[in-house]
DNA sequence: TTGTAAGCGTTATCAT
DNA sequence: ATGATAACGCTTACAA
């Protein structure tokens, strides 16, 4: 390549990383060359020669969970901008190539992999990896921990529906250790909150179940707090059906803030998680993480923010 | 690393790409070597050595559109399962870095690119990369085109309504060329269609505002088909605030089958794009691209489904 | 069937 | 400030 701008590859090389060292003169003959042959440095190339491959691995759970857009909305922030490379996987984007995603960033030779959401725990990441979980719940061993504090938001919507008026207050749930968390905080504001917890996934169709036993159990609650907006969408499924209006005989609210909690038609009041904020926390954290790989594993939790919308009304 | 073995690079390199003229000797040999380093060949050096990256690249439009969960479902099935590494990125995902996603594609030297969605025309994408547009509408110039057969959709969701007694329907969309298509296939069945079309995006807003539009000027339509479930949404909304429901009073259907669409509580009758077919089919056209670089673009239109939900019903 | 040696397109270490 | 040269970790003729 360099031949055509009459320099040393060296020289290109330094142009390209930016080197202050290189005289105008010559780093405008390389850039014109560069436009000229429409040249493209190799990746493949410069991760072998160089140190780093300035590359991140990020480790989605599933596809389906929209939460990682605004993850990866503040990965970019810290990571990205930062001059690291972003790969994307989810658990079978490149299996059958690779036995799991993790297989595939250790060929690619990345830098620090970021987990999003509930980490695999047979994900066999060597030690010396740098890792961060965002937005999960369970602690890889050695990994940081960049996660919504759900108790906080147990508590915010405790006093959401406070503030409303109502004092029957109910919690439908399944068996996640978030669930768990949200109803905790709920209860250290609303002692009297009666539950429903169902096992397993937490589902739109687990939603409506368990709204359907906590009403025949406790008719007179007026308000239910949903672990999530997936039960909580179940839940007003379950009320629409027993001829409750919502929120007129009872209000409903749910967590994350997903888009479908956004949408006008359903106008679900929820408690949004920051993704985005945990994004970019979890990508400081691994920063830290690369450039001491000795510091201990930290654990920060984001506060959640409560966004009121049709679902929950005055009592 | 061979030294572990005792044996050379050479044979190691034979093993891994399961040559068959290796005997199973050595071939154990390597394979416990392998294990007891943990060894992981590096894709950057594969790539740099080997003639192929065996590398596709998968532009999205956007990751908040889901239906690309499914296209990526289909594209590993005819892609991944080839041998090929699927990499994934939207149009922000890596720039700073790289002017666009295509811009990281070429330094990876990838063997292909997918399109999900509507391409951008101004991607500079080289004359010579194997390129295929699956989902999008656009076609870019020499690029194959995988697509749902939105006029064939259209004609579903009018035999649909028609089957249900329907006569008085009223369409609703914005302007893309999907919109215009499905509009389309709609007339063609079902000629004394009324019409509302926004100008501009078709979103939760518009789909609200076209209905409206409808309903003022025909108030006696039963059925309402919208360009697609976004706007069904918006139309949901319109109808019950207007005191309709639905569907006894007004029939609703969307298009796309989104996960919103399937969800209990909103049960919104769709047309499914099938788009896990659609990539499917894009991968596998893409393989013959890249196996005859010189065969003429073709278009491929996948045939769409009826998904009967709860918003229609019988006349 | 296995080994040898020459690259692949960069970066990095010395020189100059 | 610039260049020569040796890696980097593989693949791929070509030899043996």
């Amino acid at each position: 390549m360099a031949a055509r701008a009459g320099v040393s590859k060296s020289l290109v090389s330094l142009v390209l990383q930016r080197s202050p060292r290189v005289s105008d003169q010559r780093r405008q003959a390389v850039l014109t060359a560069i436009q000229e042959l429409d040249y493209r440095p190799s990746t493949a190339a410069v991760s072998l020669a160089g140190t780093r491959s300035r590359t991140i691995g990020v480790v989605l759970d599933d596809f389906r969970n929209q939460w990682f857009v605004d993850l990866l909305t503040g990965l970019r922030e810290s990571l990205q901008d930062q001059g690291h490379r972003l790969v994307v996987a989810d658990r079978f984007l490149n299996t059958g190539l690779d036995a799991s995603p993790v297989e595939g960033f250790l060929s690619m030779r990345v830098e620090g992999i970021v987990i999003a959401g509930e980490p695999d725990t047979d994900l066999a990441i060597p030690a010396s990896m740098p890792v961060v979980v965002a937005g999960g719940r369970a602690t890889l061993p050695r990994a940081d921990t960049v996660a919504n504090d759900d108790r906080a938001g147990g508590r915010m919507a405790a006093e959401h529906l406070l503030s409303l008026g109502h004092t029957r207050i109910g919690f439908v749930g399944a068996s996640s250790a978030a669930s768990a968390e949200r109803l905790t905080g709920l209860r250290t504001e609303v002692p009297t909150v009666v539950t429903s917890v169902m096992r397993g996934e937490p589902t739109e169709a687990a939603g409506a179940q368990a709204v359907g036993h906590l009403l025949d159990e406790h008719p007179d609650v007026t308000a239910v707090f949903a672990a999530n907006d997936v039960m909580a969408l179940g839940a007003l499924s379950a009320l629409a059906d027993r001829g409750l209006r919502v929120p007129e005989d009872v209000s409903v609210m749910g967590y994350d803030d997903t888009p479908l909690a956004a949408t006008a038609y359903v106008a679900l009041t929820s408690i949004d998680d920051r993704s985005v904020e945990i994004g970019r926390g979890a990508g400081e954290r691994l920063l830290a993480r690369i450039a001491d790989p000795t510091a201990p594993a930290q654990e920060t939790l984001v506060e959640p923010r409560l966004v009121a919308r049709r679902t929950t009304a005055r009592r």
